[in-house]
DNA sequence: AATATTTTCAACCGCAGGGGT
DNA sequence: GACCCCTGCGGTTGAAAATAT
């Protein structure tokens, strides 16, 4: 079970692969596609095991991929979809087209970590640090949580927080010089539309509007979920909510219940929101479970993707309008 | 300029699970 | 059902690059 035969077989090379090495993989692949990987690398000329060609494949090669730094959209996208799916690097990677899950999981373990900790978030359950080290049982963190089982399915209140700005992204372009792709980053929003969404009217897609209006429901139905923190960095830590009625009184209400604000029209960074409350689970009986999964009888019936579809298609809207969430 | 330390990220490893026999 | 082969995933490692001293 799980072996590799490949790599038993005969010598073959391991670590950084060379540009003679690209080159002959490309070659093969393009010629001849992937097929099975194993024999990749003896039909290829390579002295390498299929499983190194095929991970080479999927995280340089391969045409499409974005290199370089991730863009604020998606590195918002990645910290929502790991407080749903926790460390499902792939299913992550699906909806960020061009990344892949090798690229992520570094971004996460050596960027994104470090930051929410800083700002005083555990990355693990995406709860204030205060909150998690408080009890002595710690609760189960969303990387343990089942996403089959859609009773549960965590969704952690939209947060957001600032950082500094004053270091904008550098414009890189990348260059392979197989694929020839070219990536051009970003450049940041202003930090102070934390939290804040756009005008529905404005939005490109209704269905993603619909959706982060059954999200931002979930959210006030269980709001609160960091209210009464006591940590003062968490609360310097410019946190948010999204939550609508409570949350924004000047907001103007959206279709189905989401107050949107006007950028600027928030208090600077301060805690928005005083519900009270933990937790925040999916019921097959709710109205929220139905206003985002209208066909489905039983949370059990709906498909993981499913979910996503619906639920992220939020971070296409924000994508779309280059609107920041997180604040990052 | 030299060295030490930290960060980044490509690649490896082991495991799980699916499909075929 | 047991075994084998293969793919895919997530955790981890370690070399290279960047930064600090």
């Amino acid at each position: 079970m799980g072996r590799h035969s490949g790599c038993y077989k005969q010598k073959v090379r391991k670590g950084l692969w060379s540009p003679e090495e690209d080159e002959k993989l490309m070659e093969h692949i393009a010629k001849h596609g992937h097929g099975c990987w194993s024999s990749v690398p003896k039909q290829a000329g390579l002295q390498r095991c299929g499983k190194s060609c095929r991970l080479r494949w999927i995280n340089y090669l391969r045409p499409g991929l974005k290199r370089g730094t991730f863009s604020q959209q998606e590195e918002n996208i990645i910290i929502e979809l790991h407080a749903v799916l926790g460390n499902r690097w792939s299913q992550i990677a699906a909806q960020l087209p061009g990344r892949t899950d090798n690229e992520i999981k570094n971004l996460w373990n050596s960027c994104i970590k470090k930051r929410l900790r800083q700002r005083g978030v555990d990355p693990d359950t995406h709860k204030p640090l205060s909150e998690t080290e408080a009890g002595e049982d710690k609760p189960p963190t969303v990387s343990d949580t089942t996403p089959a089982s859609s009773n549960e399915l965590p969704y952690r209140a939209l947060m957001a927080f600032d950082v500094d700005r004053s270091i904008a992204p550098t414009e890189r372009i990348y260059h392979n010089p197989f694929t020839e792709f070219q990536d051009v980053v970003p450049s940041f929003p202003p930090c102070n539309q934390i939290g804040l969404l756009p005008h529905p009217q404005l939005s490109p897609c209704a269905e993603a509007t619909a959706s982060l209006s059954a999200i931002t429901r979930l959210v006030d139905m269980n709001a609160g979920l960091y209210s009464d923190t006591t940590s003062t960095e968490f609360e310097s830590s410019s946190w948010s909510y999204l939550s609508p009625e409570t949350s924004h009184p000047r907001g103007r209400s959206g279709n189905d219940g989401i107050q949107f604000s006007d950028a600027g029209n928030t208090s600077n960074g301060s805690l928005i929101g005083t519900q009270s409350g933990s937790g925040i689970e999916l019921q097959s009986d709710s109205s929220l479970f139905h206003s985002i999964f209208p066909s489905s009888e039983d949370p059990e019936d709906v498909k993981w993707s499913e979910y996503l579809n619906g639920a992220f298609a939020v971070s296409a809207v924000l994508q779309n309008q280059n609107q920041t969430l997180y604040g990052f």
